[in-house]
DNA sequence: TCGTTCCGGGG
DNA sequence: GTGTACGGAACGA
């Protein structure tokens, strides 16, 4: 069973060093193989395959109109013949394969036989969807024949070559490409130019050429799909030259670019977007990247290259910043500077590649599908159920077809985020259940019903334990190394694939596995053993202040340590179901309890810790966040005449001008072109274009950030940015006044910025304490000593946490 | 002012 | 050729 298992997750054909594949609907193969000769050279070897391209059927039907050109698979055909074979399974379930020596000779067959049946033209296999089951050439190509990519590959191994254009635009109708800057791991550092509009056909051809004398296995840029490639084929089209940068194709000749159209559901509403693919190498985008990376940690301050450049650490000291509207006025200017700053993108994005790309680059060794399709793919369709289909398949089983799926089920509700209480609580530890779904699915062995062959659960025990060994091995190599990285990697990616497994199956119709019921068994079960866990602490007087899906937030008694708090955990993680395993996660000196998921925790070394947004101000006024961190912090502390001082002295250090205007200054994106914003400018004024018009621009683009103050009168006043990259003086009419001297003026509105504090500062503190003291605390009147403001002192005011739900 | 829609990125 | 979403800002009544 065990081999089973380690073929369902990794596939069972041995070849190594696959980097790309290449298949079509006649059932024509090329792959790509990286590989070391004895003196340790590396060659890329090109292999040419065939396969037999297939579908899946419910039944013959369509086909039987062939006569003798359908045949039993294992005996001989001509190019006309359809094969098929019988998969174990049911009436109903996707149980015939059928196979063509061109696809479209299979297709062909089953439209006709389809248009007859149902006596309208039929015009796709797509309009049959419960009929038929079909993937793409090299998805059957890779079920098949049990290959995936990347085996005993490093990702060091892949030779990785990444490019940036510069244009004169954003629009390749209105701008052109005047620079592309391209590196790789294999040493290149390159910038080709074009300064002139005639050179640029020039250009093109000299990157097209290159990539093919490098000859990387993977090209790579930030926003490459969104906005490299389309600017790239658009001007293309325009010198009437090809985009030949793949690798030699069939004919001999490299492959072109192409481009498809690819639907994504993001959020409710299914979306276009444009992708490009070409023979022989993997093309990936690092914004995939970073926003499946977001969307798990949910920490970016944007998917803007520079700014994630910059939060991962990878931003060199002397890395060169220009404003995007700039380049090419600067690069007229001093090309150096644009040459230097185009290839610190470039290495950044290389940077971003080695730290994102290590899950996809392990899930490719794992499903079977194109590894710069796993890359931005969804782990429940895109991923895990590919793996399924080839599972089914090499045990000659049917696939369950719709009638086998479980839809039914109620909907299931998931876990629901409750509140206990708001305000301040001390001595707070979070303890919560480790992946909980997947370990219910282990331990009641809840999988989807049409599942016959129990591949779900068998994919996800198996990954559970190899994910284990991976995360061991990574603790055991030296932090950081190659190996290291490809441990963590693996580990990454099987987690992935382990916290998809429960989507999955209630994913809904699409899914062929489906399983509603099944899915909401586990979420049933779930919500079971975390009130199971609640009752468990409010038993023994513990206070609950949050909890969600598989986690709690709960107080301790005072003098309790963190070996009692860990006894506790384990006490009643001993209660619970085995293979249910409850967490000790940390403990916290106290916790301001705003809203569900909005909360500040103070750590016992004195750090802390803002989660949520309604405890972080979107403005980001530098004063009123300098004040909401230490308030919080002393309101966590206990220390009341702390929360006091930081209010009266923030008042006082308005009122008194000892704050220069950039600390209430604010930055915002702008949107609207100057025509745009002069149109609508009657109806309604907008402080960030007021502050521009203000200073004398006349001329900006949307996208640009803009740094601005409110003056008195409504006054907005623009403060440049300090580096002065933005200052090219043909943009406004007169000078911008010296930025330093701008940062530094008190002619701020006083009065405009103390409501500011009080409204949408102060405000996030009033869940610790009583309306009344909350008042008192926050007032702007200096108490005189005896004219009763508070009706206590200071020093009675305590922190409050309120009730809020009980369960 | 409120709901509703759109966007996120790239020069 | 498939299957994320949520917070903020802009927009429209």
């Amino acid at each position: 069973m065990q081999a089973h298992h380690d073929e369902y997750v990794f596939g069972w054909d041995p070849t190594p060093g696959i980097v790309s594949v290449w298949a079509n609907r006649q059932g024509r193969v090329l792959y790509w193989r990286r590989v070391r000769d004895e003196e340790g050279n590396e060659r890329v070897l090109c292999v040419r395959d065939r396969f037999r391209p297939w579908i899946l059927a419910t039944s013959l039907d369509d086909v039987s109109h062939l006569g003798s050109d359908l045949v039993e698979e294992g005996r001989g055909g001509t190019s006309r013949t359809v094969w098929y074979r019988e998969l174990q399974g049911e009436e109903g379930s996707y149980r015939f394969l059928l196979s063509a020596f061109d696809g479209r000779t299979l297709e062909q067959a089953i439209l006709e036989g389809a248009s007859l049946r149902l006596q309208r033209a039929v015009k796709t296999v797509q309009e049959l969807p419960d009929a038929y089951y079909r993937v793409g050439p090299v998805e059957q190509y890779l079920i098949g024949s049990g290959r995936v990519y990347f085996r005993g590959l490093h990702y060091d191994d892949l030779h990785r070559l990444q490019f940036d254009l510069e244009t004169t635009a954003l629009d390749p109708h209105r701008g052109r490409i005047f620079l592309i800057a391209v590196r790789d791991n294999r040493g290149l550092a390159e910038v080709l130019e074009a300064p002139h509009p005639e050179d640029e056909k020039r250009l093109l051809q000299t990157f097209c050429q290159l990539v093919r004398e490098r000859d990387p296995d993977i090209l790579e840029n930030h926003n490459l799909f969104g906005f490299d490639l389309p600017f790239l084929e658009h001007r293309a089209l325009i010198h009437d030259i090809s985009l030949d940068i793949g690798r030699t194709g069939f004919d001999g000749a490299p492959m072109l670019l192409e481009r498809y159209e690819e639907t994504l559901a993001i959020g409710p509403e299914a979306r276009k977007r444009t992708r490009y693919s070409v023979g022989g190498r993997e093309l990936i985008d690092t914004l995939d990247a970073v926003r499946r990376h977001d969307f798990v940690v949910r920490a970016l301050p944007s998917y803007g290259l520079k700014d994630v450049a910059r939060y991962f650490g990878l931003a060199s000291q002397e890395r060169v910043y220009i404003e995007g509207s700039e380049i090419f006025a600067r690069y007229q200017r001093e090309p150096e500077r644009v040459r230097r700053y185009a290839l610190d993108d470039v290495s950044e994005v290389d940077g971003l590649s080695k730290r994102l790309q290590g899950a996809p680059f392990a899930l490719a060794g794992m499903a079977p599908r194109r590894y710069e399709r796993l890359a931005s793919a969804g782990p429940a369709m895109g991923i895990l159920e590919p793996m399924l289909v080839r599972a089914y398949l090499r045990r000659e089983t049917a696939l369950p077809g719709s009638g086998q799926r479980v839809l039914s089920g109620d909907l299931h509700e998931g876990g629901a985020v409750r509140l206990f209480a708001s305000g301040v609580a001390r001595n707070v530890v979070k303890a919560d259940v480790a992946s909980l779904y997947p370990s219910l699915m282990r331990t009641f062995q809840i999988g989807p019903s049409c599942d016959r062959l129990g591949v779900l659960l068998s994919i996800l025990d198996r990954l559970t334990d190899l994910r284990l060994e991976q995360k061991a091995a990574a603790r055991e190599a030296v932090p950081d190394s190659i190996e290291a990285n490809h441990y963590e990697a693996t580990q990454a990616a099987m987690k992935i694939l382990i916290n998809s497994a429960y989507g999955y199956m209630g994913a809904g119709s699409m899914a062929l596995f489906a399983d509603s019921q099944a899915a909401s068994e586990v979420t049933r079960r779930g919500r079971a053993i975390l009130a199971q866990v609640l009752q468990a602490l409010e038993k023994r007087g513990m206070v609950l202040i949050e909890a969600d899906t598989d986690g709690v937030y709960f107080a301790v008694p005072d003098h309790w340590n963190a070996e009692q708090e860990q006894r506790l955990v384990a006490e009643i993680g001993a209660e619970l179901p085995a293979g249910i395993r409850l967490e000790y996660e940390g403990r916290y000196q106290a916790m301001l309890s705003h809203e569900v998921k909005n909360y500040a925790l103070l750590t016992y070394s004195g750090e802390l810790i803002v989660r949520g947004v309604a405890l972080r101000s979107s403005r980001v006024e530098p004063f009123g966040e300098r004040f909401l961190l230490q308030a919080l912090r002393c309101t966590l502390l206990g220390d009341i005449s702390g929360v006091r001082n930081a209010y009266l002295e923030t008042v006082d250090a308005l009122r008194m001008k000892r704050l220069p205007a950039i600390d209430v200054a604010t930055r915002v994106r702008l949107s609207k072109t100057p025509e745009e914003y002069l149109a609508q400018r009657k109806k309604h004024l907008e402080p960030a274009y007021e502050a521009l018009l203000q200073a004398g621009r006349r001329k900006w683009f949307p996208g640009e950030r803009v740094r601005f103050y409110r003056a008195r009168n409504r006054q907005y006043v623009w403060i440049p940015e300090e580096t002065a990259e933005t200052a090219t003086h043909n943009d406004w009419e007169q000078p911008p006044g010296n930025a330093n001297e701008l940062r530094d003026r008190r002619d701020y509105d006083t009065e405009h910025y103390i409501q500011v504090l009080k409204n949408s500062y102060a405000k996030r503190l009033q869940k610790a304490f009583t309306p009344e003291d909350y008042h008192a605390l926050f007032s702007n009147e200096q108490p005189g000593l005896f004219d009763g403001i508070f009706e206590r002192p200071l020093e009675c005011i305590q922190p409050i946490l309120k009730r809020e739900e009980t369960i």
